[in-house]
DNA sequence: AGAATAATGTTATAATATAACATATTGTTG
DNA sequence: CAACAATATGTTATATTATAACATTATTCT
């Protein structure tokens, strides 16, 4: 899996660090699991991890899971003003992103019907991914 | 505002109690806060507040906001499988509930394209709601 | 260089949520 | 009804997530 670290070439080492941590994981992780990962490395407190984090996010190379609180590669780089709507497998944990302008654009109208303002949404969506839908001797509701 | 609480005769005092405090807020209420209103009366410790939130989650009386850590009463009871999408207002905390079979098919349906089967969605949008958008005398970025 | 500003390190604590176990209530069976 | 099982509730303790507050270091500006 390949993010958009090249286009940034001025990223910190814990940057990087926490990049690559997200990168092994194939899966989102919490601030504290990346700090027991990193730790005694580079960081060495919970503020190293959430201000770094906050850094990715900010230079969008990195996600926020709001139901899930915990953090995830950013994988699409084509969003702009464009929310993206994530879906969570919940077996495996993999996260895949999609964007979609229409639909964004029809989320937010429609509490607009009632002079509502949009200016960010959250859309995660649990489910199964595929692999695991048809992963053989695993317990499927 | 209304709730569907007189289509739930046995409702248990906590779980009234818990309804009375929600609807009172007019804003989604924190696990803490909750107990805070209703401590010394007949909640004193933070399980007792999880499992009434829990059990009138599960009696679809009132929803959990994943990205605020907090609980309002359900507004719209039309809701079966469709996922309610929330407009929170930043200004003043307030909520609503909006149903769109069409709108949650197609946000479904866009992971689906990869494989994936969705089971449940969180859809929370902020924003500025239209009494705060027009209110005179507030900060508007 | 020296002051101001911003960034980072570090300690402490706040805020949210649940585990674990005790007690009470309800349901079931003989 | 008594005795046991199952369920729900009370209670204490602790886990998990996040940030405040302050010290230190680095950067910028003059």
């Amino acid at each position: 899996m390949t993010t958009s670290i090249d286009q940034h070439p001025k990223l910190t080492k814990k940057q990087m660090m926490v990049l690559d941590a997200l990168a092994s994981a194939n899966q989102p992780l919490g601030a504290y699991a990346l700090l027991d990962g990193l730790c005694n490395k580079e960081f060495k407190a919970p503020p190293q991890v959430y201000r770094t984090l906050e850094q990715l996010v900010d230079l969008k190379l990195v996600h926020r899971l709001e139901s899930l609180n915990a953090w995830t590669l950013c994988c699409d780089h084509h969003h702009d003003a464009e929310t993206p709507i994530f879906a969570i497998c919940n077996d495996c944990g993999n996260v895949t992103e999609h964007l979609d302008q229409t639909l964004t654009n029809q989320i937010t109208a429609l509490p607009l019907k009632n002079g509502f303002t949009p200016n960010r949404s959250v859309i995660e969506i649990y489910g199964q991914c595929d692999d695991c839908l048809h992963r053989p001797n695993t317990d499927q509701g």
